[in-house]
DNA sequence: TAGACAATTAGCTAGTTATCGAATTGTCGT
DNA sequence: ACGACAATTCGATAACTAGCTAATTGTCTA
């Protein structure tokens, strides 16, 4: 949970997650029109990783990433539920 | 938007946040029960007060914190409905 | 105004993060 | 096997973060 929230941070790894959004890219396209060096985006890729919001799969040359939702989802939506948003079954509420 | 990941990228930091969700709350009840000596906590609380997550008000001797709801709402489902997640209404779908 | 109490600020250390250029790994075509 | 290409890892540095104790600020009460 830390993790996402850490991951989610940084702008520019936001911008890559909201890329990502519209299917899956290789990371040179993902990095494509960044301000940062290409090692660098691998270090935010790597960050994206390990929080668990892209998945990556080998194709070629090329290392593809694709977003996962389900972490995201969990990680926003789970926390916001705690205080009674975006849901309609609110958790701590009695009646 | 970012301070506000930043913010809530720390398990304490959530914490508090959650506390402060049954009602306003004096910093030394907030800080109260956490392993962290005072003057972290109140680093922790400067973090927060400056992402707007939490306000603060003198009482007396007392500062009474405040949470700020809508900061918090914002930041988690505005991110979340990029991704169409958390709300009847997507807003990058067509259709 | 002096003492006590609530909380923050100051000054420090240790560990982490973002960034770079250079070097390395892995894969494809020839 | 070799050259080219995609991406990561390595090694270094600067900036930031979480944590502490000690000192300061602000407010109340006697």
């Amino acid at each position: 949970m830390s993790d996402v929230f850490k991951a989610l941070a940084d702008p520019t790894r936001r911008q890559v997650l909201e890329r990502l959004k519209a299917g899956p890219k290789s990371a040179g396209e993902l990095a494509d029109g960044f301000p940062v060096s290409k090692p660098t985006m691998s270090a935010h890729f790597a960050v994206l990783r390990e929080a668990g919001l892209v998945t990556t799969e080998r194709q070629g040359k090329s290392l593809i990433y694709h977003l996962n939702v389900s972490v995201l989802e969990e990680a926003l939506l789970g926390f916001a539920g705690l205080f009674g948003l975006g849901s309609d079954t609110p958790k701590g509420d009695p009646q």
